[in-house]
DNA sequence: CCAAAAGTGTTCCACCTACACCCATGG
DNA sequence: CCATGGGTGTAGGTGGAACACTTTTGG
């Protein structure tokens, strides 16, 4: 190459998790060493000279967190001078979404601690991390309106009113209950399972599956997801 | 950092440009070095110590082709080993758009020669970047549906007609004429001047301008812009 | 029987869709 | 007067929005 640059790439990722029927969180680590040493931080760190960019925030979770995602897609880079005290860092950003209780968090090497935050009780993170939070936040709210995303955030079989919350949650919007349903249910792309769950009080609900092969082969035939608010 | 990594950075740009009437063309320059010497590519270059991503990808444009981009957004970025054969190149890339006739392109350092080249001409490219290309044509297809982004390819003051040929074009597909003059006027992002243009035959065109001071005061408010195609 | 959440239909209105003819100019 | 592209209105249908009561369970 024509000059010797001398700039670093590392990967950062926002997960996000959800609990049924709580608030939506990211997970973060506490950091282990300088800088920003004890602050907290999106899990991440440099790509190995031999892996995908992929690989390397899957890596990176894995080591840092133990968590292993549903759904990752790259969000954006971000490579300002200065974003980091040492040396120029190259920051590609991953967006995850992990379904519940499908992690046994533990922190490892660079991590100190590792945990969930809810989304309104985010701490200081250290590097430029607020602004990638904060572009996650934009992509996830933009995303659950035109794809099935939504469905990664929760356990395998859900019922009806989690669905419900996780829209009115993220969106931050009420949504009118059966027109909601009336909408899902039209596509076709969620089935009803014989199963019915009693969580807590009040009549038990049904249990239902997004059918993934289904939604697939829609897609092809130019079918469009999609989800508005009032 | 804790291991010495030797990954470079990298930006390239897919410029889209649209003469009046004709087809969307995309910026290319023509290698003067190895590799890929002689082979068509994206205009592009490694990022240098302290400019920021953005200048980097305006900085190369300028020097590569003599083009100053009238709209820039990032697209993705590509970093799969293996897609420089010198050294691992991380490559951030960008999207953008320019008016017509708001250039005089020219070759310079590294590049023999430089030429737009309609959408249907394309020849084999250096390096990933048909897939890059390809990533960048979905993204203007799907952006001009739902930001007016239309408006930064064409003329400030434009025909309607232009505006039309301009959808159809890229979203290759028709659109009812009188259908889509009534959504984008009811908008009312979009002025009529008191000018009329003749370019060749038929009736002469009213011109028309985008008001982006109204488009920036109605999105305060809440407004989505939106463009269906049936 | 009370509390809590699940389940369910209908009406109205706005907006999208489909569709074809006349107009202004230049040659 | 012919060719070329510019400009315009209406009717019917679809889908989104608004809206409240009944059902099932546990305590």
């Amino acid at each position: 190459m024509s000059y010797n640059q001398n700039i670093k790439v590392a990967v950062d990722a926002v997960v996000f998790g959800y609990e049924s029927k709580k608030n939506l969180s990211i997970l973060l680590i506490k950091r282990g060493v300088e800088p920003y040493k004890n602050s907290w931080a999106l899990p991440g760190g440099l790509v190995l000279e031999n892996e995908s960019l992929e690989n390397a925030v899957q890596r990176e979770l894995l080591e840092e967190t133990g968590v292993q995602i549903d759904y990752l897609e790259q969000l954006y880079s971000f490579g300002k001078p200065g974003r980091d005290p040492r040396n120029r860092v190259v920051s590609i950003s991953y967006f995850g979404l992990v379904r519940p209780y499908h992690f046994t968090i533990k922190a490892d090497t660079d991590a100190d601690e590792v945990k969930w935050f809810p989304l309104d009780e985010i701490p200081d993170l250290a590097f430029d991390h607020h602004e990638i939070l904060k572009m996650a936040k934009e992509r996830l709210k933009a995303k659950l309106l035109y794809q099935p995303i939504g469905f990664d955030l929760l356990s395998k079989e859900f019922p009806f009113s989690d669905l419900e919350h996780l829209y009115t949650t993220i969106l931050e919007s009420n949504i009118d209950r059966r027109n909601f349903r009336k909408k899902i249910l039209s596509y076709g792309i969620v089935e009803e399972t014989n199963k019915i769950a009693q969580f807590g009080t009040g009549r038990p609900a049904k249990l239902f599956k997004f059918n993934k092969t289904k939604y697939d082969s829609l897609i092809k035939k130019g079918f469009h997801f999609e989800i508005k608010f009032a």
